[in-house]
DNA sequence: TAAATAGTGTCTCTTAGACATTATGGT
DNA sequence: ACCATAATGTCTAAGAGACACTATTTA
């Protein structure tokens, strides 16, 4: 069935057709926002240490019809003038109050009944952001309470309203699969970063990660070519770091390299 | 800001809010879809050869206004009853006459002005059908024209409307990329297949995909751990065809084993 | 016996994987 | 001296990569 044939009046008037609509059309075209951040927790020990990272996901208590006193995603409705895309940055401008971090398309949600003010297909993405981000949201704006919760707590311990519980389990399925496969693990480091870091960073993200020969594959494997490679000096001196540890670990960096991956190779 | 505060008339009556809306709404929200198949074309040799594969993407003709003239891809409006999924597998149905094949969500198009008629927020999603199920589509329907290219003529030879070279862009290079990290080869295969096959309708998704010992690589690797298998008879004997070969060739299956795929692993 | 695909031999070099060992530098 | 992290040594088995070679049928 061609589009033209159903939904609207049917005049072929290439000027401006008389736009009648025989149909039904959405209520609304909201986009969603899973903000995911990396908290970061010094932990109390004798001498320098690696801080305590956890994966966090913002979400905010609604405080009107529907889901009161439920917690949900940020969000906000599409404007006819903004792509969705355009949307969700606003949205995330707002949130955070910084134009910046990693911002991806996650989804459609489109099932009937979702939303009990209408016919609303929401769009949802997800966003990588720094943890102070997110208290510049709590310091400007105290109408609506706001909150840091781990998967877990997200997932079983809260009430959320709409289907956004399956947005968040999506979101983190989304972002395990891309914190592997890509170099998104940079929105959660420096710059210059130490192989420890990047391997606490990916764990804190896919739990069941586990390398133990990590620094030496990543260092010296063909396959992996220069995703990352050693910061150094003008006098090109390798750097290094002892901020978390005694011994002073080489600091690197992400290239600009995005292996190509395949089940085939 | 929350959604409930701009978008509707802010009553906060949980039996029925009245949905007077203060802001403009989509005018419609289509499912496109870009439908590949792989042709084959027997190729005329002295002995038993493996026949051409190309890939091919499925266009209409629009016959009336917007775009009159120009190819673009099938697609349908979503109705409020179902999700832009189930929209897209309906048109999908209409399209080939079969409930089947892979359907899989692209993304979400919605550039102010891509559409002449409104509003319009499209939804595309890729399919993989084979050859003979679009050809039911030919016969049963002639008042479009219809018709196979290749991404290439698709691209570059041809008039396109909307933003469907766009679309087609993406799903190439989705389609590509899920061609070396997932088993959608299996769609354009039947269920017992020989290796060289496989290499072949690899191939002509990834022109590019190129490896020399690919047989001694995907029966030997321990990393693919099992996305094939020998085919096998009751008895344990292995199964082997010679329909491309005068040698009879070993038959593989595809098991349901998905590997996950690390930069840094 | 030639055509066209299927599959193995062989060689070198690199990587995987597991563990033990050593290095660093501040408290 | 000890802690916590950084990094190397060592060993075996396996895979990558390149190329030549053999195998299987039937027209």
């Amino acid at each position: 069935m061609s589009e033209e044939q159903n939904h609207f009046s049917g005049e072929e008037n290439p000027d401006r057709p008389v736009q009648k609509k025989k149909y039904r059309t959405p209520d609304g075209v909201p986009a969603d926002i899973v903000m995911f951040t990396l908290t970061k927790r010094e932990r109390k020990t004798v001498t320098k240490t690696l801080p305590i990272r956890e994966l966090k996901v913002m979400l905010i208590k609604r405080k009107s019809w529907p889901f009161a006193g439920k917690w949900a995603l940020p969000g906000g409705f599409c404007q006819e003038n903004e792509s969705i895309y355009d949307a969700a940055k606003r949205e995330l401008m707002e949130e955070t109050g910084v134009d910046g971090g990693h911002l991806e398309y996650l989804g459609v949600y489109s099932q009937p009944g979702r939303d009990p003010r209408g016919w609303i297909i929401s769009h949802a993405f997800f966003a990588l952001v720094e943890e102070w981000m997110l208290e510049h949201r709590q310091a400007a704006d105290d109408a609506e309470e706001v909150g840091l919760f781990t998967i877990e707590e997200a997932l079983h311990k809260l009430e959320l309203g709409f289907d956004h519980r399956t947005i968040i389990e999506d979101a983190y399925r989304r972002i395990q699969e891309q914190m592997l496969r890509t170099t998104i693990a940079r929105q959660f480091l420096p710059q210059h970063f130490t192989l420890s870091e990047l391997y606490q960073v990916i764990q804190s993200v896919v739990p069941d990660f586990e390398e133990p020969n990590f620094i030496r594959k990543i260092t010296s494997t063909r396959s992996r070519q220069g995703i990352i490679e050693e910061v150094r000096d003008e006098e090109g001196n390798p750097l290094s770091s002892n901020q978390y540890s005694q011994r002073p670990a080489q600091l690197y960096l992400f290239t600009d390299l995005k292996p190509r991956l395949s089940i085939y190779t």
